[in-house]
DNA sequence: TTAATGATTGAGCAAATGTTCAATTATAAT
DNA sequence: ATTATAATTGAACATTTGCTCAATCATTAA
């Protein structure tokens, strides 16, 4: 994120007040990687419906594969990242894993989202 | 998304009703793919910065470019894309394109995420 | 007209992504 | 003990992604 001066679009910054201000818009860089890998982990369509899932319902591998349609592995490789990312939690039962929702800002932001998709 | 009734998990559906339930919080496949696609365009840092940037100042390409040290190329190909998204518009006078926010919603989308990631 | 410059484009490439498949683990049932 | 099954894991694979580089377009300046 350094800029370099006036090296390339010569007239040295075309439009210096106009960048100077944007770059207030802008975050630090790890909050920026931050903000982009929220968005990133919900920008898969599977995991974007075991998030919807899981936020009504809390369901077990098997269940979710049956439900998206998918293997169990599949499924199982999709809930570690959201595990990881500590968007579900889950808790074992015998041979069964059930996983539930681990967030509560996460249903706001896909709210959001489906207003403006919903406006097209 | 077709789902396969008790072809695995052969105790055929652990738990009928909660997936039943589930299924109700998904989406339509379009409507689902649109949701992950609005997601996966504020997926990468460059794109996020952008938006970010253009929400508060109309600038040019070489602004940009500026602004994120980055090349001209790179910031054009990002540009592309959130143009053929409807995230961003632009105007050309004689060399230069000017390029702005297109969307009123996407910004309410990042705080929300922004609230969510200064929260952890 | 010629040269210079902002912007766009396409090919190429390395890295990341999402799935399948097979192997493995852990628990329950016989 | 043996078998069956829910779940996890790692390797392999094709696809997608985001950048660079070089070429090109479009407009302005000389």
């Amino acid at each position: 994120m350094s800029q370099k001066l006036g090296e390339k679009c010569d007239i040295s910054f075309i439009h210096e007040d106009r960048v100077k201000s944007a770059r207030k818009a802008l975050h630090d860089d790890e909050t920026t990687l931050e903000l982009s890998d929220t968005f990133k982990i919900l920008s898969d369509p599977t995991r974007l419906n075991i998030v919807l899932a899981l936020a009504r319902e809390e369901l077990c591998v098997c269940d979710i594969a049956a439900l998206l349609g998918m293997t169990e592995s599949a499924i199982s490789h999709q809930l570690r990242l959201l595990k990881n990312f500590r968007l579900v939690k889950y808790r074992k039962n015998g041979k069964m894993a059930y996983y539930s929702l681990d967030d509560e800002h996460i249903e706001d932001l896909i709210r959001i989202a489906t207003r403006h998709v919903e406006e097209l």
